[in-house]
DNA sequence: ATAATACTTCGTTACTTGGCGAAGTATAGG
DNA sequence: CCTATACTTCGCCAAGTAACGAAGTATTAT
């Protein structure tokens, strides 16, 4: 009961949807997941370390780069069932494609430029 | 996402999943969740009024008593999600025994004395 | 009608959570 | 080395939430 408490209050937040939605086309770094998210550094690095905790994000670290993706087949069953559920509820959405939009230009961007140490 | 928002905020709290865990073998009124929930009247009327804003449970008034159940087929394509999400969970889990029995005893006693206005 | 019963709503209290900025940690570059 | 960069942790505040008891509502019993 635990695993499925720590699934449902991760995914109880707005934002931590948000994030997990724009993983779903393949992995992204903080930064662009702060540039996505429009929220402070220190916000965005908590609802991923939550997300973490949950086990609905896999974590990698690459030099000063911290990179999150969706877990693939290793991952439990209560979360792959959770991620599917965030699959088909996010696919239905009439704002799907625009913010899929906004994935691919953050996605476009030169991380390093992106950050340049948060930038307004 | 909205609904996906709601129903993740209704499970994300232990003595909602232990009512819907005890509404898995069939309805129950509000005083036999009071008794197995062992919580105040007005907080499991709460939890039962967050479970049913998120379409988890359907509400029957018969006289003065309200009788909670697991939505059917009726309930939308992430509700039923959801709730077999929760069923696989629970399941699988060893305090899964002693609980359906906690939920059979409560099953068998008399309702109206069950209540008598909330003994100890 | 009056009383009792089953539940809900309201008001309060203690705790949790989301947000931020400042300070801390770790890694790359000069 | 030292600085800059990318991220995390910490401390704070505002908003939300779970718990309770008291008061309110609706229904049955007398």
């Amino acid at each position: 009961m635990q695993e499925l408490l720590w699934i449902s209050k991760a995914l109880s937040d707005e934002q931590r949807i948000r994030a997990l939605a724009a993983l779903l086309s393949g992995e992204l770094c903080l930064c662009q997941l702060i540039e996505l998210l429009a929220l402070a550094p220190s916000t965005v690095s908590k609802h991923m370390s939550v997300l973490r905790a949950a086990g609905l994000v896999k974590a990698r670290k690459e030099g000063r780069w911290q990179y999150y993706s969706l877990p693939e087949a290793d991952a439990s069953p209560a979360v792959r069932g959770a991620l599917h559920r965030v699959r088909q509820t996010l696919a239905e959405q009439p704002e799907s494609r625009a913010r899929q939009k906004m994935v691919t230009s953050v996605r476009r961007m030169d991380v390093s430029k992106l950050c340049a140490c948060y930038r307004p």
